[in-house]
RNA sequence: GCCCGCGUAGCUCAGUUGGAUAGAGCAUCGGAUUUCUACUCCGAGGGUCAGGGGUUCGAAUCCUCUCGCGGGCACCA
């Protein structure tokens, strides 16, 4: 259902050559051939060339040959082609392609003229929902919010690259019974500020200091008034005072990640318009909900637990292990109920596609909430899950603890403080979502090969002092005004530069794989190694003077090597963009 | 007990959805190097891809079982 991105400017060189051998097998006489099954693909060794290609192994049961003389064969006709250096067969009848140099450096040269928009599709029409975060309004953001955080951002941007039209949404849990207590926690802070001995937060109430403004805000506004009513008449009054309050404390943590929401949607309103009934009487009307008892859970069964009829959604048929209910023993609706209305929204404001971003603890829900957006859309949208392992945080190469209880978590404002937004955002995105992570706050900020965030900005921002360099040493050179479209590519003939060409074209490859897959972490992984491409090569120079990107006595290959440089720069900006992390031109 | 995820070099992890001799960074070992364009560079060793079975030309990848780790498991949000 998820389909691919569109490629419209982008001649992606697999797909090009699957083309060329597709047609070889036609003019062979075998134009009827299934050919689907035909991969083109790079090499896992370097060595075998460029392409590799299975479609002897795969064609040659049907044609009843031997799979190496039917390679041989195609590989003989793709030596024809001029594009086409070198073929040869290897293995079981592996046809291995090394392609020109010449194809290499024409195809650098759409890459130089688009800039950080090379391979980047077209804009589709298609609209897609990322909900993300949503941590319950109740406090400051946290280090267990962080990474979810950066993941839906970043894979925000990821599919905007891609051509969605992409819609960002917090889902704020503005309903339950949290916000009484957090309401209660207020008033307690509310007395404090009035000058009451309020002694340590009761058990159960939220501790954190954060709502001591809250509490002298109440002050000022209501003075001592609301001491002398009962919690049932200031509760409303100041639960919607406290969430607002919550509210602008989150949107400043988000800030500072650079991360701005489309919307943030009340769960509360979903309670307070009806739409929660409606849903309701929607699913029981297309018979999704019946009234039935479920099985006791198994293993530990709860103290409390007691067998009755519940009001039970048929989300087995949707493709989950157990019916869920949606009212409580006492008559309220259940927060999945809520979750229910929520998803059959976004799909009621045109969401085929969505996205929900959920922290570790929150994995048994994947199944349910797919059978959701199924259910309440009849199959015409999906869900995609996205779980994200939780984060350690080391320091001293000691893990830091945190208790919950206590309120003693470590705050987003206090790591952002630590090491600042781009090693927060890079390295939270250093790792695939499911897979745990490490985040080590000392090593972020270092200043070496070792701190994957230095290494790639680095080689951004040593670009652009090659570019100064450039400016004082060769006559009329600035990056400013020249038109590295100009250049006589075909001069970068070394091994190493054709390497680094090659990584810089697979930019689109791997860009819109991670964006079909959901996956932003391989942008990182690419800008590293594309990065390690780059400063290698820089390397060599010292060893090598030849090599040297600036080269005295010859301004034409210069140019060449300079624009193969500042196409280095080109695709690190695009890849850092998707990540959110800044690209400088500098780094003193 | 059931569901989900994970298990890859001493450590931390990639692995382009089924390709060939499984990669990178740390760490280890061996060399080079002192200002050249900017925060060192080059090389080496290191593996039963947790384990067994299966699918096929071919499996770290798909199916199945076992073991280990993490998370979750009526009515909380």
């Amino acid at each position: 259902m998820w389909l691919r991105p569109n490629r419209k400017n982008f001649m992606d060189i697999f797909v090009h050559f699957k083309s060329i051998i597709v047609n070889i097998i036609a003019d062979m006489g075998h134009g009827d051939l299934d050919c689907t099954r035909i991969n083109t693909e790079p090499p896992r060794d370097k060595a075998h060339g460029d392409i590799a290609t299975n479609a002897a192994m795969v064609l040659c049961k049907p044609l009843g040959m031997k799979p190496r003389d039917l390679a041989v064969k195609i590989a003989d006709a793709l030596a024809e082609n001029p594009d086409v250096a070198a073929v040869d067969v290897a293995g079981p009848g592996f046809i291995n392609i090394k392609v020109a140099n010449g194809f290499w450096t024409t195809r650098f040269a759409q890459l130089v003229a688009e800039k950080e928009l090379f391979g980047r599709p077209e804009k589709h029409n298609r609209k897609l929902m990322v909900e993300f975060v949503s941590a319950n309004p109740t406090g400051p953001v946290h280090i267990g919010h962080v990474r979810g955080t950066v993941f839906g951002d970043s894979l925000s941007s990821l599919l905007e690259w891609s051509g969605y039209d992409v819609y960002r949404e917090y889902y704020v849990n503005d309903a339950g019974g949290q916000v009484i207590t957090l309401a209660r926690s207020a008033y307690l802070r509310y007395c404090e500020a009035l000058g009451d001995d309020i002694g340590a937060i009761p058990e159960g109430l939220y501790p954190g200091e954060y709502l001591k403004p809250v509490g002298q805000e109440l002050a000022k506004k209501y003075g001592d008034k609301l001491k002398n009513l009962d919690e049932a008449e200031w509760l409303p009054l100041i639960k919607d005072i406290v969430m607002a309050s919550m509210m602008m404390i989150i949107k400043d943590d988000l800030a500072l990640l650079d991360v701005k929401f489309d919307n943030y949607f009340s769960e509360r309103k979903l309670h307070e318009d009806g739409a929660i009934e409606k849903t309701l009487a929607d699913m029981r009307q297309r018979g999704l909900v019946y009234e039935g008892s479920l099985p006791p859970p198994k293993g530990q069964l709860p103290d409390d637990y007691e067998e009755r009829e519940q009001t039970l959604f048929k989300a087995t048929e949707w493709g989950d292990d157990i019916d869920r209910p949606l009212i409580k023993s006492d008559g309220s609706y259940t927060y999945f109920a809520a979750d229910i209305a929520y998803h059959r929204d976004k799909y009621l404001r045109g969401f085929k596609e969505q996205i929900d971003v959920l922290g570790a603890d929150h994995g048994g829900y994947v199944k349910r909430l797919k059978a959701v957006v199924r259910a309440v859309s009849n199959d015409e949208a999906e869900l995609d899950v996205k779980i994200c392992q939780i984060v350690k945080l080391l320091k001293n190469g000691e893990v830091q603890t945190m208790s919950k209880r206590s309120g003693n978590f470590i705050t987003l404002s206090e790591l952002h403080a630590a090491v600042g937004k781009d090693p927060i955002r890079f390295m939270m995105l250093y790792r695939k979502n499911e897979a745990p992570l490490d985040f080590d706050y000392d090593k972020v900020t270092q200043k070496s090969r070792e701190n994957p965030v230095f290494y790639v900005q680095y080689a951004h921002a040593r670009v652009y002092s090659i570019m100064r360099q450039a400016k004082s040493v060769l006559a009329g050179f600035d990056v400013e005004t020249f038109d590295f479209t100009k250049v006589d590519l075909s001069l970068l003939q070394d091994e190493a530069e054709i390497n680094l060409m090659k990584t810089l074209l697979n930019w689109p490859k791997v860009a819109t794989g991670a964006a079909e897959f959901h996956e932003p972490h391989r942008i990182s992984f690419y800008l590293y190694d594309l990065a390690s491409h780059f400063h290698g090569l820089w390397n060599k120079g010292k060893e090598m003077p030849q090599l040297r990107f600036i080269v005295d006595d010859n301004l034409e290959l210069s140019h060449s090597r300079l624009a193969m440089v500042r196409s280095v720069a080109y695709i690190i900006k695009a890849g850092l963009d998707i990540l959110g992390v800044d690209a400088p031109h500098e780094m003193r």
